[in-house]
DNA sequence: CGGAATTTTGACGATGCTCAACAACGGTGG
DNA sequence: CCACCGTTGTTGAGCATCGTCAAAATTCCG
């Protein structure tokens, strides 16, 4: 086994990237024009109005897909995490902005060569379709809630949903989880603003649904049903 | 030439379908299975809930493709014109509701004999992944401005891209277009309340930007740099 | 022509944003 | 070890925008 094999075998997201829709021996020309790029928290990866010119898959650490006015508004679409696809595909020119939330590892393709290498492989073609119209499905979801649900509704979704994705069930029955991501991308997130997230926060804690220590990351899911009553009607 | 073949050479989105991407002769196991159905107008073709069955090509009118809450909100996350493809891709079960806003023709597909014909067509299915990676930054662009964007600016907006994609220039260098829904439906799209649209849409013609008779589905675009201003800032 | 549905307009109020001050935390250097 | 400072988060007061409710105007359609 050669080197450029052995790296993709070692590689942390061969079984839950793209690439595990092929085989060690199908992964060979994908392999040879990958390469691995590690870009600090708070770098811009790509930049709305360039051309796109490559794609990538997130191998470490996370990012913010954010789209933004002229005056300086923004707001993220999506986030990425390890596993996930990376690029607006077939896209001549980006319209997104996407930047690294934490200290982050890529696996880079150029965008023809990757292009090319879906023509031969259709089972890796599938599964970015999968995931094309399951990110479309999302992005629908939350487009109901940043356009009707009320800041309560949202930040009580948003626990939900991480509660859900990547909580673990204390002693006392609660569900701790950590929240990934500072106030302001929360608001971001969101589409609120950094004040009305915090006080929705002290809200559900004061109402005894959620407890956490003032501007901690760690917080404590005490009343699930409780959460969940909030996060459909304010 | 056989029947079957025979509809689809009439078809009225035989070139701008899904269909564009298959030659006549490989049409013909498709065609077999489509069926073509008419939907009068406010009808719900498919429910949130329900297992995802079968695909569609919009043979002709239109439909919305709506997220709603479980008191009732509403809002448009899409629309579907002729040519475009509609439902769910691999979801086992829908989370949007889909309506006929017109009288609508619809060539249906059951779902697993479609994606059967997608593994053997990858042209097919490599234009249905440029159609959904397309709608999915669509539906980012929205999310901008459903979460960051004003009233005014969205309706703004809203009527530029109408302007754009069917305006025609009128006699006095107005650009002429047809809203095509109601007031409720831009309401429902721009995740505002009718009173809002209708207060901006007036706001628009006091300022000279816009003209139209009150209630009138026509609407005329006087100063297409004025609106574009508009809707960047208000 | 008449009644229902849609649209417009007005008055009012709530939700969430802006601005501002304060608190908590983490690192840095004396 | 602790004073200092920048960053991040919390809290409060006031206000603007947009939603709600209600009524009038207009259109649609039988």
């Amino acid at each position: 086994m050669d080197l450029v094999q052995q790296r993709c075998h070692d590689c942390l997201v061969r079984d839950t990237s793209l690439c595990s829709s092929l085989s060690d021996g199908e992964l060979v020309a994908l392999s040879q024009m990958g390469r691995r790029r590690t870009v600090p928290a708070g770098q811009v990866v790509t930049c709305a109005g360039d051309p796109v010119t490559s794609y990538a898959n997130v191998v470490s650490g996370a990012l913010k897909v954010a789209a933004s006015t002229a005056d300086g508004r923004e707001q993220i679409v999506g986030l990425l995490f390890p596993g996930d696809f990376m690029g607006q595909l077939f896209a001549d020119e980006a319209s997104l902005t996407i930047t690294a939330l934490t200290p982050t590892d890529l696996c880079s393709f150029p965008r023809v060569g990757f292009e090319r290498q879906l023509d031969c492989h259709a089972r890796m073609e599938r599964m970015l379709l999968e995931r094309t119209a399951a990110s479309l499905n999302e992005a629908r979801e939350r487009m109901l809630a940043l356009a009707r649900k009320n800041a309560g509704e949202r930040v009580a979704g948003f626990i939900m949903q991480l509660a859900r994705h990547a909580g673990t069930r204390n002693a006392e029955g609660g569900v701790e989880v950590t929240i990934p991501i500072s106030r302001g991308e929360m608001a971001a997130f969101l589409g609120l603003t950094i004040e009305t997230v915090s006080r929705q926060l002290t809200r559900l804690k004061a109402a005894g649904l959620v407890d956490f220590v003032k501007a901690e990351r760690r917080l404590v899911v005490v009343d699930m049903r409780g959460l969940e009553g909030v996060a459909e009607t304010g």
